[in-house]
RNA sequence: GGCCCGAUGGCGGAGUGGUUACGCGCCGGACUGCAAAUCCGUUUACGCCGGUUCGAUUCCGGCUCGGGCCUCCA
């Protein structure tokens, strides 16, 4: 399954493409990271979801990966690209905390969910702040050639470069004008990448440049990361489906700006060769909203009892590209099929194990074949854009074949999940019990209990043994007799 | 107003010019004191109107509805 060409879509040319690395066994891969004002919610981490799985798949089909995802803890507008406040100061400022506190405590919440969800570790998180003089120097590269000084800060002049706007499919006119533009900017599509601090005024965070003091446009930021630590150009740059419409046709004209090419016929002048961009999960009311002020986080799924892969599983049945439905139902069915999968798995480990013990050898000499088609599904699948919905039927389809060894079938699923990511061969059962928030009745109790009706039923008096998984059951508790974990918590909204 | 996307069975969600997606749920069976859990089996679909075709859910056109972007957003 590993010598099946991989298929992805750009978003540069709305097609798919076969993967050609532009260092031989190479792939170097950029992810617009998360701007740490706030808490990610649950639809901010399908994008990383999507991002391992490309990653995971790249490594497997045996490529030296190299990954960076950015982390933006400066220059991130709340809204008019060059008015509004930046989103970092203005946390800070409701928070009446330092900014760089504001930026450590959301970054370090975010490598937790990265990490509760079996995202595996980039080669490097780059974090804006630190790449600041890079980006000066960037700036100052291209700002006879490609960029004005108004008194808000420096422009960069869209007009300067070819194409721009190709990836969202722009036309070049301007349309309504419906935003407010600034005055003196010659395009309305020009943006800042440097902002000025205004006079007066003081930021928290504010670096000297040849414009003044102020801090980098968010554009600018991961045009210098990317290309600092990747090297233009490189093979892939990933992220949600919004910034398919204008931070990266920004950041693509400061590249080809940079790089003092023209034209993205030539998909490399874009500073990378292909350019993919994740759908959003959305709710029945539209698309996931930080703004309501109440928002889905994993922590809350987590208190509310669902394991957080469960999460990651929702996110694998459906194609990156799509949109995707959530719902409480819809993460439910998640967990069943996680579970399902966990149980599976554990039952090959332990009859595995058995075998061993007994010293006995594999009887079926052919297994190899028995599992050849699901794999050449399977790596079809994910060779096919990502494919995992269709890539967990192959892996369910693998689990439920007959009179194979266990040890095989488990290293079957093992390579799998080195895609998939769902921890398959470590998990436990057990693990996915989790302690939902409003529980009250303690572990110890359930234990109590449960033994009290283990008596009642070997004396047969099942209208105590009932009334006792009543009381459980009243309390959120659900017997499972025939199940070796005994119990679980019933969970619902 | 402009650009773009989607419409699949109870829910989610793949995919395809003629053949079972799949998962969860429902239903039936095994198991169980009865259940639950688990395992096995099973049911229901491709928005509307035209066109192309021997044949369309799949291609083309129109319509309706929904959504996204055009301001920050994964």
């Amino acid at each position: 399954m590993t010598d099946i060409p991989l298929k992805l879509f750009n978003s540069l040319t709305r097609q798919l493409e076969v993967f050609q690395p532009v260092h031989p066994g190479e792939a170097r891969v950029y992810t617009c990271g998360p701007t740490v004002y706030n808490y990610p919610h649950i639809g901010n981490m399908r994008a990383y979801v999507f991002a391992d799985v490309l990653g995971r798949t790249l490594s497997f089909k045996g490529y030296d990966l190299t990954h960076v995802i950015n982390i933006t803890d400066v220059g991130h507008l709340t809204d008019d690209a060059d008015a509004g406040e930046d989103k970092m100061e203005k946390m800070a400022a409701q928070r009446a905390q330092s900014i760089w506190d504001i930026a450590r405590h959301y970054t370090e919440a975010y490598w937790a969910d990265i990490k509760a969800l079996n995202i595996r570790q980039p080669a490097r998180w780059t974090i804006a702040t630190e790449y600041v003089p890079a980006m000066i120097d960037f700036a100052k590269g291209i700002a006879e050639r490609h960029c004005y000084e108004l008194d808000s800060g420096l422009y960069f002049d869209v007009s300067t470069v070819a194409d721009y706007g190709r990836l969202a499919r722009a036309h070049t006119d301007e349309g309504e004008g419906r935003i407010e533009t600034v005055e003196g900017k010659r395009n309305a599509a020009d943006f800042a990448i440097w902002r000025k601090t205004p006079p007066g005024e003081t930021r928290q965070m504010e670096w000297d440049s040849p414009w003044g003091r102020g801090a980098p446009g968010w554009h600018l930021e991961c045009s210098v990361m990317s290309g600092a630590v990747l090297g233009f150009p490189f093979d892939i740059h990933t992220g949600g489906i919004d910034h398919r419409e204008i931070h990266h046709p920004n950041e693509i004209a400061q590249n080809q700006a940079h790089c003092c090419t023209n034209g993205l016929d030539v998909a490399a002048n874009s500073g990378a060769n292909i350019w993919m961009h994740n759908n959003f999960l959305v709710e029945r009311s539209g698309k996931m909203s930080k703004s309501a002020g109440e928002f889905l986080r994993l922590q809350l799924l987590i208190d509310k009892g669902y394991h957080p892969l469960a999460y990651r599983m929702l996110c694998l049945q459906a194609h990156y590209r799509s949109e995707l439905e959530f719902s409480w139902e819809g993460l439910g069915a998640a967990l069943v099929r996680l579970k399902r999968l966990v149980m599976a798995v554990e039952a090959l480990k332990t009859r595995h194990a058995e075998l061993v013990s007994a010293s006995i050898a594999p009887s079926d000499t052919a297994t190899g074949e028995k599992f050849a088609p699901f794999l050449e599904r399977f790596g079809g699948a994910v060779s096919d854009d990502l494919n995992t919905a269709i890539a967990l039927t192959a892996l369910e389809e693998v689990i439920a074949i007959k009179k194979v060894d266990a040890g095989d079938k488990l290293a079957v699923i093992a390579a799998m999940d080195t895609i998939l990511g769902l921890d398959l061969l470590t998990l436990t059962r057990a693990d996915l019990r989790i302690r939902p928030k409003v529980a009250t009745i303690t572990e110890a109790e359930i234990d109590a209990t449960l033994a009290l009706r283990k008596e009642a039923r070997a004396a047969k008096d099942f209208a105590t043994s009932d009334r006792l998984r009543d009381e459980l059951a009243a309390q959120g508790v659900e017997v499972m007799d025939g199940d070796s974990l005994g119990w679980d918590w019933k969970l619902g909204e």
